[in-house]
DNA sequence: TGTACATCAGTGAACGCGCGTTCACTGATGTAC
DNA sequence: TGTACATCAGTGAACGCGCGTTCACTGATGTAC
């Protein structure tokens, strides 16, 4: 058990890394099996030694952007563990920092597809869910000790949608001090450390 | 001037009115001319004789929308203007009612399609953008005198990031109960009336 | 009021293209002795 | 260590289909006298 990863496995990887950076680039309806395949050095005949269908790629895609965004912020708040700053207030400066308007490709993946979600297939939609949770979730587990947990649902929902908005504005400019306004109220609102 | 409406005329605003609904419905990716022509009960090869192209009848179409929610919203704040309850909580309650998570083809179109925006062609974009502006200063506009106006855009988020996550969780009793304490928690934050 | 003609709105076939999916095949890797 | 064969991962052509767009045409509406 735990074998070596085989040729196979090496390819499944790039794949699936490819397609969750296209998901988050180009949404659930722009991520193409042929051009996902180009993207991983790969022909589209290929695609189905590894996957059952489109539908079963961006279902694994979708989670594993979700892994690669939860595994940067980690160690991310390890990085800045000891600054003082409370686990909330790390949660929320990171997620409304200007450069996560810009950078949707390696950003959070929820932010860059939430509103297709209901539209996709039922595989999609669960692994698309489980997404959702697992932000509530992180920013439940920031909150400090003794808060009402229904405070995660608020916060979430602000970071999401003011990353959103701010993208949708179409002024960079604006949308980078919109981001930085809700940013210092929600930190004065819930963090007053 | 001010002519009764030609045939094209009706045609045209049938078509917009279609667009407009399935915009929300299926997303931009997900509205084709061919299918619009069809809900508005005529073929797809008039189309290029109402538009440019199908993203101007996509900017319309975001357009469209919009101005409904807020006719729709204009008409509902009249109608309780005399009960004793803020504005802003007219606006918090209207957008954050249960019906609102379910009714994505009449409800709110910056929620139905935000995280596509920043995807869309220039035209589609722009046209897109105005709407989310609108919403913020709606909000804007609603917040008690002398409130520091920079949180219309914490709460506008907020809105729009627990509708949207609401509709993502894929369990409509669950969605339903996060509506609501979102809805709760922002009454009790900002309007304390 | 009636006829002749021009304008207009909409039809339906056709186009090139990219999509998801299938499949016969190839060349490289691994196994048996 | 070398040969013979089986397995495997990936190739590239092909499929049916729906897309956005174009266009020659039709039949209805409006205008002129």
């Amino acid at each position: 058990m735990n074998q070596p990863p085989s040729r196979k496995d090496v390819s499944h990887q790039r794949i699936v890394d490819a397609a969750a950076r296209a998901l988050r680039r180009s949404g659930y309806a722009g991520t193409g099996v042929a051009s996902i395949m180009k993207e991983a050095g790969l022909t589209h005949g290929g695609f189905y030694a590894h996957f059952e269908s489109r539908d079963a790629l961006l279902a694994q895609a979708v989670a594993k952007a979700g892994q690669d965004n939860a595994a940067w912020f980690d160690q991310r708040a390890a990085a800045v563990a000891d600054n003082g700053a409370s686990a909330l207030r790390v949660v929320i400066e990171s997620y409304l920092r200007p450069e996560h308007m810009t950078g949707v490709e390696t950003g959070c993946v929820v932010s860059a597809v939430l509103s297709e979600m209901p539209r996709q297939a039922p595989e999609v939609r669960a692994a698309s869910a489980e997404r959702v949770r697992r932000l509530i979730e992180r920013v439940r587990k920031a909150l400090p000790a003794g808060a009402d947990s229904a405070q995660a649902a608020v916060i979430a929902s602000a970071m999401v949608g003011a990353l959103q908005l701010a993208r949708g504005l179409d002024d960079e400019r604006k949308g980078k001090a919109m981001l930085k306004s809700v940013r210092d109220a929600l930190l004065e609102q819930f963090d007053r450390s």
